[in-house]
Order: structure tokens, then C-alpha cells, then sequence
RNA sequence: UGUCCCAUAGUGUAGUGGCAACACGAGAGAUUCUGGCUCUCUUAACUCAAGUUCGAAUCUUGAUGGGACAACCA
């Protein structure tokens, strides 16, 4: 390039260089340097490369047009000088490309016929063309495409690179970050992301995708795939009155209705079990299905059950909730044939695991963290809660030696995934994502 | 005070001169031992104006709106 007078070494300063690039509405300047000899212009550069001189004081700039509407196109740098350890060439080679002269270059040398990025390098493509013509090398070709945003946070590489540097995450793979490994963490399978970019698709415009697309295509995997288990995040005692306290029992339960391969499982009950707190409510809506005085539930895969009352602390809190239960109804059918409203799930409060769950929610509260009022930034925007964490979980024996990433279903709460953190002792969970709650909703 | 890119249901993506489609969402219902899944139905869009044409979401021009560009970053 130099030999071919497209190129030349210039002296500016770093400012100097700012002042005279202008501006998008008015021309630059040419640098005093602009018209050097070849012959100068290349025992210049080789002594930049050779490390005679310090970092800023000579740039390597390709000879093109300081006037053109194109900032890019105004004699934009190929070379600076960095006094650098270079992990081949060691202190030897001082001199480094700029990514928009390497680019065309590295994409040539492969042979890349469709070289894509995304929208803000579309205005960086004459310069791509400009340096593959110039060097009359295979013509790769840009093409540039919208990125991908998703609500509530945030995509950017340099953006993340913050989050985790300054300590709003506990590292790249934070099962709230957006990234690869963070997705991983949190449950997410690499059929469910590759399936919510299909949906997606791919064109110019600006888009932002709702989060909960990519929950879907996670339930939409995990819904043919998980095993389900029964496991109680807030739990109360539930005590059976009439059901005497050595009574054991053993049934059978499903690993999976979508997925009959799956098999079945054994699950033991006794007078004492664990509901969720949700399940029950003293003064209940008309709607409300779950238990509440004088109405009677299925207990998932066990009886039915019916409840009596409840016992309060001192705040009020419901302690524990009475019941009594039907044996005719074992396995979760009754024979005279009458139904109930609603099934709710449980544990074996005599024989069940303990262990820490953890709740995520949105990283940002704010749909677009980027937009700001003026003197903010996107961590402005940051949830505080988007991290809880449940250290009273209650689950069945069936997840005892779940390895890391191993995904359940626990049944009517959501998919949920083991965490590195997990051990034998201390059972870690993440939740990836809820299940659909119509009920949510309808209240 | 410029240059460039973009514009289709709420969201996202098709359609590129000839019947505006699909998915998700939303609403209603059915089914159900998960208020999950599944099934049925409904809802809802070509930014505007002019031009070319037998015919325009599609081509042209203009307007409007959104975005990008003034690192020795990528």
C-alpha cells in the first residue's frame, strides 16, 4: 500500500489527528505529512515496527479522502505503535493493525465468501471494499445484520464485561447474565436457544424480543424432556388427623406424562407432608381450588384430602394446616367418582431432602437498560432483586444424586436446574424458568 | 445540520409486480391427577403522500418516524 503511494506514516499527534478528521458535517483536514516519498514513508514505518519510536508518536493512515461524507474514509489508521508483549513475537514487532484494516485482510486470506456482523459496521463497508480492491485480494463480502436485543437486559460484550468486573454479577456465568455459560447455569439447553433463534429470525431492522420468548422455547424442550418430581419451595406442614402416625405408604408416580419411556417412580407418604404455602389459604376466593377449610384436593398421585383447620404463630402466620384424609382414594382416584377442583403437590415431610433453591428474576427492571434519563447509566437500571435465595426447600428422595445441569420439572412450579454449587450435603437449585400460571393471571 | 441504514398484526419473521402468511402473545372455550401440556375458535398489520402500472406491501420520488457514524476500540 505505501509502495503504491495509498498509504503513509503520519506525525500527528492523537489530537491533531481528532481536529483535523472534522467533523460528520464538515470536511477534514489533510495532514502535513500526507505527501511524504515512498521512500520515506517505508523507512518510517519499518522503524515503527522495529520499535524506534514510543507508543502515539507515528500511525501508519491509508491515503483515501479527507473530505468524504464518510467519517471511516478519511485517511483512517491501519497501524498504531504498541510497545506490547506480543505472546509470538515477543517485544520484536511493535507494530499493530487496526480491525478495520485487518478485517477485510482476515476474511480474504480464509476465503470467507459472506463475512456477517452486525448494523453499526454497515457504515464501515466501503472501507472493507476499499482495502480488498486496493490490495486486489479475494473479494470477501460484508454483510451486516440487526443484533439481537432481549428486554430487561443487556447484549453488549463491553457492557457484560462491567457487570462482572465491577461485581453486579458473581462472573460471566451468572445464571442472570445473557451469556452462553450463564444460560447454561441457569438451565437453559442448547436445543431451547438454538429453537428461540429459529423463531426469531434474523433481518436489518431494529428489533427487541420479549424475554419471555426465550422462556417459551425453553418449556416448549423441557416439557417433552424433564423428568418431574415434587418439590415444595415455601413449605407448611400438613398434617393428616385422622391417618395414624406410623402409617407409611408407597406410590407410584410418573417421571414424565409427555414422555412414557420416562418410567415411573415410587414416592412414600406418611400423616406429616409439606405444601407450599400458595396452596393453602384461610379466606379463599371463589376460584381458589387449593386448600382452604371445608374443601377437599387430590394430593398429587395420593388421596384425597380434605382440611379442617390451621394453626397460626403469634405474627398470624399459618403454621400448620389440619386435614383429614380418604383412603379409599389412594393412587388419587375415588371410587364413588366425585372430583375435586384441584391437585396440589407435596412432600413427605418423614422422608424428604432438604436444600437451597434460587430464584432469578430480571436483571434490569427497565425494558431497554440503555435508555437513561441524562447523567444515568444502565446501572441505574439494575434490579436489585433479581437474585432470591430459598434455604428451607423441600424435595423428594428422587433427586438425591441429580449431578450438575441436571434439569427437572418439579411439577407445578417450573423447570429447575442443578447449580455448580451443588453437593451431596447441600442440594443447589436454579430455577430456569416458571411454568405458565393461568391462576397468576386470573387474580 | 450532513451521509448511510431501517419501516408489514402487540412482538418477531415471511411475502420483492398478481388472494398479506407463520410463530409467539392476548381473548373465549374444551380437556386434564400439574391452574402445566394438548385441542378448537377469535383477535390483530403493509407509516404517510404523490407517481409508474391493467394491477404496488413490493418499483420511483418526497415526507414522517426509528437507528448508526466524528477511539491510535472492536
Amino acid at each position: 500500500m505505501i509502495r503504491k503511494g495509498l498509504a503513509y506514516v503520519d506525525d500527528q499527534t492523537n489530537e491533531e489527528i481528532r481536529i483535523n478528521r472534522g467533523t460528520v458535517t464538515s470536511p477534514g483536514k489533510d495532514s502535513p505529512y500526507r505527501n511524504r516519498s515512498v521512500e520515506e514513508n517505508l523507512r518510517l514505518f519499518e522503524e515503527m515496527k522495529e520499535g524506534k519510536y514510543a507508543d502515539g508518536e507515528k500511525i501508519l493512515r491509508a491515503k483515501i479522502d479527507m473530505a468524504h461524507n464518510n467519517m471511516n474514509m478519511r485517511d483512517p489508521i491501519m497501524y498504531r505503535i504498541l510497545h506490547t508483549n506480543h505472546h509470538r513475537t515477543g517485544d520484536k514487532w511493535c507494530i499493530y493493525p487496526m480491525y478495520d484494516y485487518a478485517h477485510g485482510e482476515s476474511d480474504s486470506i480464509e476465503r470467507i465468501t459472506h463475512s456477517i456482523c452486525t448494523l453499526e459496521f454497515d457504515i464501515h463497508r466501503p472501507l472493507y471494499d476499499w482495502f480488498i480492491a486496493q490490495l486486489g485480494i479475494f473479494p470477501s463480502h460484508q454483510y451486516e445484520f440487526a443484533r439481537l436485543n432481549i428486554t430487561n437486559t443487556v447484549m453488549s460484550k463491553r457492557k457484560l464485561l462491567q457487570l462482572v468486573k465491577e461485581g453486579y454479577v458473581t462472573g460471566w456465568d451468572d445464571p442472570r447474565m445473557p451469556t452462553i455459560c450463564g444460560l447454561r447455569r441457569r438451565g437453559y439447553t442448547p436445543e431451547s436457544i438454538r429453537a428461540f433463534c429459529e423463531d426469531i429470525g434474523v433481518a436489518k431492522r431494529d428489533n427487541l424480543i420479549d424475554y419471555s420468548r426465550l422462556e417459551g422455547a425453553l418449556r416448549d424442550d423441557l416439557n417433552k424432556r424433564a423428568d418431574r418430581v415434587m418439590a415444595v419451595l415455601h413449605p407448611i406442614k400438613l398434617v393428616i388427623d385422622n391417618c395414624p402416625d406410623d402409617f407409611v405408604d408407597e406410590l407410584e408416580a410418573v417421571n414424565n406424562p409427555e414422555d412414557e419411556s420416562a418410567g415411573k417412580r415410587k414416592i412414600t407418604f406418611s400423616n406429616t407432608l409439606y405444601i407450599e404455602q400458595d396452596d393453602f389459604m384461610e379466606d379463599a376466593p371463589k376460584k381458589y381450588f387449593r386448600l382452604t377449610p371445608g374443601q377437599e384436593v387430590r394430593l398429587r398421585y395420593a388421596y384425597y384430602v380434605k382440611c379442617v383447620s390451621c394453626e397460626k404463630d403469634a405474627n398470624g402466620n399459618v403454621t400448620v394446616v389440619h386435614c383429614t384424609y380418604d383412603p379409599a382414594t389412594r393412587g388419587g382416584d375415588s371410587p364413588d367418582g366425585r372430583k375435586v377442583k384441584g391437585t396440589i403437590h407435596w412432600v413427605n415431610a418423614k422422608d424428604c431432602i432438604e436444600g437451597e433453591v434460587r430464584l432469578f428474576d430480571r436483571l434490569f427492571n427497565a425494558e431497554v437498560p440503555d435508555k437513561v434519563e441524562e447523567g444515568q447509566t444502565f446501572l441505574d437500571n439494575l434490579n436489585p432483586e433479581s437474585l432470591t435465595v430459598l434455604t428451607n426447600c423441600k424435595f423428594e428422595n428422587a433427586v438425591a444424586n441429580a449431578e450438575h445441569l441436571k434439569k427437572y420439572q418439579f411439577e407445578r412450579l417450573g423447570y429447575f436446574s442443578v447449580d455448580y454449587d451443588s453437593t451431596k450435603e447441600h442440594l443447589v437449585f436454579n430455577r430456569t424458568c416458571t411454568l405458565k400460571d393461568s391462576w397468576a393471571k386470573q387474580k
